[in-house]
DNA sequence: ATCGACATTTACGTAAAAGTCAATGCGTAC
DNA sequence: GTACGCATTGACTTTTACGTAAATGTCGAT
Protein backbone atom coordinates (compact mmCIF):
# COMPACT_ATOMS: atom_id res chain seq x y z
CA UNK A 1 0.00 0.00 0.00
CA UNK A 2 2.52 2.91 1.06
CA UNK A 3 0.04 4.76 2.39
CA UNK A 4 0.78 8.88 2.28
CA UNK A 5 -0.69 10.99 5.09
CA UNK A 6 -1.82 14.48 4.56
CA UNK A 7 -0.69 17.18 6.83
CA UNK A 8 -4.06 17.68 8.52
CA UNK A 9 -4.58 13.95 8.66
CA UNK A 10 -1.75 14.01 11.07
CA UNK A 11 -2.63 16.80 13.16
CA UNK A 12 -5.83 15.55 13.52
CA UNK A 13 -4.80 12.29 14.74
CA UNK A 14 -1.98 13.26 16.83
CA UNK A 15 -4.11 16.92 18.40
CA UNK A 16 -1.27 18.71 17.05
CA UNK A 17 -1.17 21.83 14.44
CA UNK A 18 0.39 22.16 11.03
CA UNK A 19 2.74 24.77 12.86
CA UNK A 20 3.81 21.85 14.66
CA UNK A 21 4.68 19.47 11.94
CA UNK A 22 6.29 22.11 10.11
CA UNK A 23 8.17 23.27 13.25
CA UNK A 24 9.61 19.88 13.40
CA UNK A 25 10.40 19.37 10.22
CA UNK A 26 12.44 23.00 9.95
CA UNK A 27 14.03 21.41 13.05
CA UNK A 28 15.45 18.41 11.03
CA UNK A 29 13.22 15.87 12.88
CA UNK A 30 10.73 14.27 9.78
CA UNK A 31 11.56 14.82 5.92
CA UNK A 32 7.80 14.09 4.50
CA UNK A 33 7.86 14.10 0.67
CA UNK A 34 6.92 16.69 -1.69
CA UNK A 35 4.56 16.95 -4.91
CA UNK A 36 4.84 20.49 -5.90
CA UNK A 37 4.74 22.50 -2.52
CA UNK A 38 2.64 20.23 -1.13
CA UNK A 39 4.19 17.76 2.14
CA UNK A 40 3.39 13.53 1.66
CA UNK A 41 4.34 12.55 4.97
CA UNK A 42 4.90 8.47 5.17
CA UNK A 43 4.51 5.94 7.60
CA UNK A 44 7.97 6.17 8.91
CA UNK A 45 7.14 10.01 9.29
CA UNK A 46 3.92 9.49 11.05
CA UNK A 47 6.07 6.98 14.03
CA UNK A 48 8.41 9.34 14.05
CA UNK A 49 5.76 11.39 15.09
CA UNK A 50 4.76 9.64 17.52
CA UNK A 51 8.53 9.08 19.13
CA UNK A 52 8.47 12.81 19.23
CA UNK A 53 5.26 13.78 21.01
CA UNK A 54 6.23 10.92 23.39
CA UNK A 55 9.59 12.38 24.22
CA UNK A 56 7.59 16.14 24.65
CA UNK A 57 5.47 14.82 26.87
CA UNK A 58 7.96 13.43 29.31
CA UNK A 59 9.74 16.30 28.83
CA UNK A 60 12.77 16.04 26.02
CA UNK A 61 13.70 19.67 24.53
CA UNK A 62 13.69 19.76 20.62
CA UNK A 63 17.43 18.82 20.45
CA UNK A 64 17.24 15.76 22.83
CA UNK A 65 14.63 14.42 20.80
CA UNK A 66 17.23 14.76 17.72
CA UNK A 67 20.03 13.27 19.56
CA UNK A 68 17.84 10.41 20.71
CA UNK A 69 16.37 10.16 16.77
CA UNK A 70 19.90 10.11 15.99
CA UNK A 71 20.69 7.20 18.57
CA UNK A 72 18.10 5.01 16.74
CA UNK A 73 19.44 5.39 13.17
CA UNK A 74 23.11 5.16 13.38
CA UNK A 75 25.04 3.84 16.22
CA UNK A 76 28.05 5.37 15.55
CA UNK A 77 31.32 3.16 14.60
CA UNK A 78 33.91 4.69 16.19
CA UNK A 79 34.67 3.08 19.80
CA UNK A 80 35.33 6.45 21.51
CA UNK A 81 31.56 7.46 19.96
CA UNK A 82 30.22 4.71 20.88
CA UNK A 83 31.71 4.66 24.69
CA UNK A 84 30.32 8.51 25.22
CA UNK A 85 26.96 7.78 23.87
CA UNK A 86 26.45 4.96 26.18
CA UNK A 87 27.80 7.32 28.80
CA UNK A 88 24.70 9.86 28.09
CA UNK A 89 22.39 7.41 27.95
CA UNK A 90 23.12 6.13 31.63
CA UNK A 91 22.80 9.74 32.37
CA UNK A 92 19.67 10.50 30.44
CA UNK A 93 18.33 6.61 32.14
CA UNK A 94 18.78 8.39 35.63
CA UNK A 95 16.94 11.37 34.87
CA UNK A 96 13.85 9.44 33.32
CA UNK A 97 14.31 6.76 36.69
CA UNK A 98 14.09 9.42 39.01
CA UNK A 99 11.41 11.29 36.99
CA UNK A 100 9.37 8.24 37.31
CA UNK A 101 10.23 8.01 40.93
CA UNK A 102 9.17 11.92 41.26
CA UNK A 103 5.39 10.83 39.35
CA UNK A 104 5.01 7.70 41.80
CA UNK A 105 5.47 10.03 44.63
CA UNK A 106 3.32 12.47 43.22
CA UNK A 107 0.55 9.92 42.46
CA UNK A 108 0.59 9.33 46.37
CA UNK A 109 0.15 12.20 47.32
CA UNK A 110 -2.60 12.88 45.37
CA UNK A 111 -4.37 9.80 46.45
CA UNK A 112 -4.38 11.38 49.78
CA UNK A 113 -5.86 14.43 48.70
CA UNK A 114 -8.56 12.73 46.89
CA UNK A 115 -9.57 11.10 49.75
CA UNK A 116 -9.51 14.08 51.82
CA UNK A 117 -11.82 15.78 49.29
CA UNK A 118 -13.98 12.68 49.77
CA UNK A 119 -14.22 12.25 53.29
CA UNK A 120 -15.15 16.43 53.19
CA UNK A 121 -17.46 15.32 51.00
CA UNK A 122 -19.34 12.88 52.89
CA UNK A 123 -19.60 15.00 56.08
CA UNK A 124 -21.23 17.56 53.89
CA UNK A 125 -23.63 15.29 51.84
CA UNK A 126 -24.60 14.65 55.23
CA UNK A 127 -25.95 17.77 56.28
CA UNK A 128 -27.72 18.08 52.35
CA UNK B 1 15.69 24.59 67.12
CA UNK B 2 13.44 26.12 64.86
CA UNK B 3 16.28 26.45 62.39
CA UNK B 4 16.85 28.95 59.59
CA UNK B 5 18.37 28.17 56.16
CA UNK B 6 20.08 30.95 54.37
CA UNK B 7 19.28 31.70 50.79
CA UNK B 8 22.99 30.02 49.45
CA UNK B 9 22.49 27.17 52.12
CA UNK B 10 19.12 25.85 50.16
CA UNK B 11 20.91 26.98 46.43
CA UNK B 12 23.80 24.70 47.52
CA UNK B 13 21.84 21.72 48.98
CA UNK B 14 19.13 21.89 45.67
CA UNK B 15 21.53 22.96 43.17
CA UNK B 16 19.71 26.26 41.93
CA UNK B 17 20.24 30.09 41.72
CA UNK B 18 19.11 32.43 44.41
CA UNK B 19 17.58 33.78 41.64
CA UNK B 20 14.87 31.03 40.91
CA UNK B 21 14.18 31.22 45.03
CA UNK B 22 13.42 34.80 44.93
CA UNK B 23 11.54 33.64 41.95
CA UNK B 24 9.66 31.30 43.69
CA UNK B 25 8.58 34.25 45.87
CA UNK B 26 7.76 36.40 43.12
CA UNK B 27 5.45 33.73 42.30
CA UNK B 28 4.12 32.98 45.68
CA UNK B 29 5.32 29.95 46.12
CA UNK B 30 7.32 30.27 49.27
CA UNK B 31 7.34 33.15 52.01
CA UNK B 32 10.83 32.77 53.69
CA UNK B 33 10.63 35.44 56.72
CA UNK B 34 12.96 39.27 56.62
CA UNK B 35 15.17 40.19 58.76
CA UNK B 36 16.00 44.06 57.52
CA UNK B 37 16.15 43.36 53.53
CA UNK B 38 17.68 39.45 54.00
CA UNK B 39 15.53 36.37 53.67
CA UNK B 40 15.48 33.64 56.32
CA UNK B 41 14.16 30.15 55.21
CA UNK B 42 12.21 28.00 57.41
CA UNK B 43 11.71 24.09 57.44
CA UNK B 44 8.44 24.74 55.55
CA UNK B 45 10.21 26.55 53.09
CA UNK B 46 12.47 24.45 52.65
CA UNK B 47 9.55 21.60 52.35
CA UNK B 48 7.92 23.18 49.71
CA UNK B 49 11.07 23.95 47.57
CA UNK B 50 11.47 20.44 47.33
CA UNK B 51 7.88 20.04 46.55
CA UNK B 52 8.47 22.57 43.70
CA UNK B 53 11.50 21.32 42.61
CA UNK B 54 9.83 17.73 42.43
CA UNK B 55 6.90 18.81 40.04
CA UNK B 56 9.32 21.03 37.88
CA UNK B 57 11.39 17.83 36.90
CA UNK B 58 7.74 16.24 36.24
CA UNK B 59 7.04 19.43 33.95
CA UNK B 60 4.26 21.05 36.22
CA UNK B 61 4.63 24.61 35.40
CA UNK B 62 4.72 27.75 37.92
CA UNK B 63 1.14 27.81 38.21
CA UNK B 64 0.37 24.12 38.02
CA UNK B 65 2.35 23.61 41.09
CA UNK B 66 1.10 27.08 42.71
CA UNK B 67 -2.47 25.19 42.35
CA UNK B 68 -0.95 21.90 44.01
CA UNK B 69 0.60 23.62 46.56
CA UNK B 70 -2.80 24.93 47.31
CA UNK B 71 -4.33 21.89 47.39
CA UNK B 72 -2.84 20.74 50.21
CA UNK B 73 -3.38 23.75 51.65
CA UNK B 74 -6.46 23.93 52.12
CA UNK B 75 -9.14 21.19 50.50
CA UNK B 76 -11.87 23.96 49.74
CA UNK B 77 -15.21 24.01 51.46
CA UNK B 78 -17.68 24.13 49.46
CA UNK B 79 -19.09 21.12 47.46
CA UNK B 80 -18.84 22.34 44.05
CA UNK B 81 -15.39 22.87 44.31
CA UNK B 82 -14.26 19.81 46.05
CA UNK B 83 -16.08 18.03 43.08
CA UNK B 84 -14.14 20.36 41.07
CA UNK B 85 -11.29 20.00 42.28
CA UNK B 86 -11.64 16.26 42.27
CA UNK B 87 -12.07 16.60 38.42
CA UNK B 88 -8.76 18.75 38.15
CA UNK B 89 -6.97 15.88 40.17
CA UNK B 90 -8.29 13.05 37.47
CA UNK B 91 -6.97 14.94 35.05
CA UNK B 92 -3.54 15.59 36.30
CA UNK B 93 -3.88 11.62 37.34
CA UNK B 94 -4.12 10.43 34.51
CA UNK B 95 -1.48 12.76 32.69
CA UNK B 96 1.13 11.47 35.10
CA UNK B 97 0.25 7.77 34.47
CA UNK B 98 0.54 8.74 30.50
CA UNK B 99 4.18 10.21 31.56
CA UNK B 100 4.98 7.07 33.45
CA UNK B 101 4.14 5.20 30.53
CA UNK B 102 5.68 7.47 28.51
CA UNK B 103 9.35 6.69 30.40
CA UNK B 104 8.93 3.52 30.39
CA UNK B 105 8.95 2.31 26.97
CA UNK B 106 11.56 4.81 26.51
CA UNK B 107 13.48 2.84 29.50
CA UNK B 108 12.92 -0.04 27.28
CA UNK B 109 14.00 1.52 23.99
CA UNK B 110 17.35 3.50 25.19
CA UNK B 111 18.00 -0.65 26.63
CA UNK B 112 17.67 -2.12 23.34
CA UNK B 113 19.92 0.60 21.94
CA UNK B 114 22.65 0.20 24.52
CA UNK B 115 22.63 -3.54 24.42
CA UNK B 116 23.30 -2.46 20.56
CA UNK B 117 26.29 -0.48 21.33
CA UNK B 118 27.81 -3.40 23.55
CA UNK B 119 27.77 -6.08 20.84
CA UNK B 120 29.45 -2.92 18.20
CA UNK B 121 31.34 -2.62 21.49
CA UNK B 122 32.08 -5.84 21.06
CA UNK B 123 32.52 -6.85 17.84
CA UNK B 124 35.17 -3.41 17.18
CA UNK B 125 37.10 -4.51 20.41
CA UNK B 126 38.08 -8.01 18.98
CA UNK B 127 40.02 -5.86 16.33
CA UNK B 128 41.49 -4.12 19.17
C1' DA C 1 38.22 51.58 57.41
C1' DT C 2 38.35 48.45 54.16
C1' DC C 3 37.93 44.10 52.15
C1' DG C 4 35.48 40.06 50.68
C1' DA C 5 31.57 37.38 50.78
C1' DC C 6 27.05 37.32 50.59
C1' DA C 7 22.67 39.82 50.11
C1' DT C 8 19.25 42.95 47.82
C1' DT C 9 16.36 45.36 44.02
C1' DT C 10 15.29 46.80 39.38
C1' DA C 11 15.36 46.09 34.85
C1' DC C 12 16.28 44.13 30.63
C1' DG C 13 17.51 39.75 28.01
C1' DT C 14 16.82 35.12 26.20
C1' DA C 15 15.82 30.35 24.49
C1' DA C 16 12.33 27.03 23.36
C1' DA C 17 8.22 25.91 21.20
C1' DA C 18 5.00 27.04 19.19
C1' DG C 19 0.66 30.63 18.00
C1' DT C 20 -1.04 33.90 14.86
C1' DC C 21 -1.53 36.57 10.82
C1' DA C 22 -1.18 37.89 6.03
C1' DA C 23 -0.39 36.93 1.41
C1' DT C 24 -0.56 33.54 -1.93
C1' DG C 25 -1.04 28.99 -4.61
C1' DC C 26 -3.55 24.98 -6.24
C1' DG C 27 -7.33 21.99 -7.26
C1' DT C 28 -12.12 21.13 -7.84
C1' DA C 29 -17.13 21.63 -7.39
C1' DC C 30 -20.45 24.26 -9.01
C1' DG D 1 -14.38 30.87 -14.47
C1' DT D 2 -14.80 31.74 -10.03
C1' DA D 3 -15.46 30.79 -5.43
C1' DC D 4 -13.99 27.71 -1.66
C1' DG D 5 -11.23 24.96 1.08
C1' DC D 6 -6.98 23.24 2.17
C1' DA D 7 -1.81 24.14 1.86
C1' DT D 8 2.23 26.87 2.05
C1' DT D 9 5.62 30.37 3.42
C1' DG D 10 7.42 34.06 6.14
C1' DA D 11 7.20 37.29 9.56
C1' DC D 12 5.95 38.68 13.83
C1' DT D 13 4.22 37.65 18.60
C1' DT D 14 3.73 35.14 22.88
C1' DT D 15 4.61 32.51 27.10
C1' DT D 16 7.46 30.38 30.53
C1' DA D 17 11.16 30.29 33.61
C1' DC D 18 14.46 31.92 34.72
C1' DG D 19 19.66 34.46 33.45
C1' DT D 20 22.36 38.43 33.84
C1' DA D 21 23.99 43.02 34.73
C1' DA D 22 24.24 47.12 37.50
C1' DA D 23 24.10 49.51 41.48
C1' DT D 24 23.95 49.02 46.53
C1' DG D 25 23.51 47.26 51.34
C1' DT D 26 25.40 44.46 55.42
C1' DC D 27 28.51 42.34 58.25
C1' DG D 28 32.39 39.90 60.19
C1' DA D 29 37.36 39.65 59.86
C1' DT D 30 41.68 41.82 59.29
Amino acid sequence: MDKYYTITELTREFGVSTRTLRFYEDEGLIHPERRGRTRFFRATDRHLIKEILRGRRIGFSISEIREIIQMYKEPPGEAGQLRLMMKRLEDKRAELIQKRRDIEETLEEMSNVEEACLTRLAEIGVGT
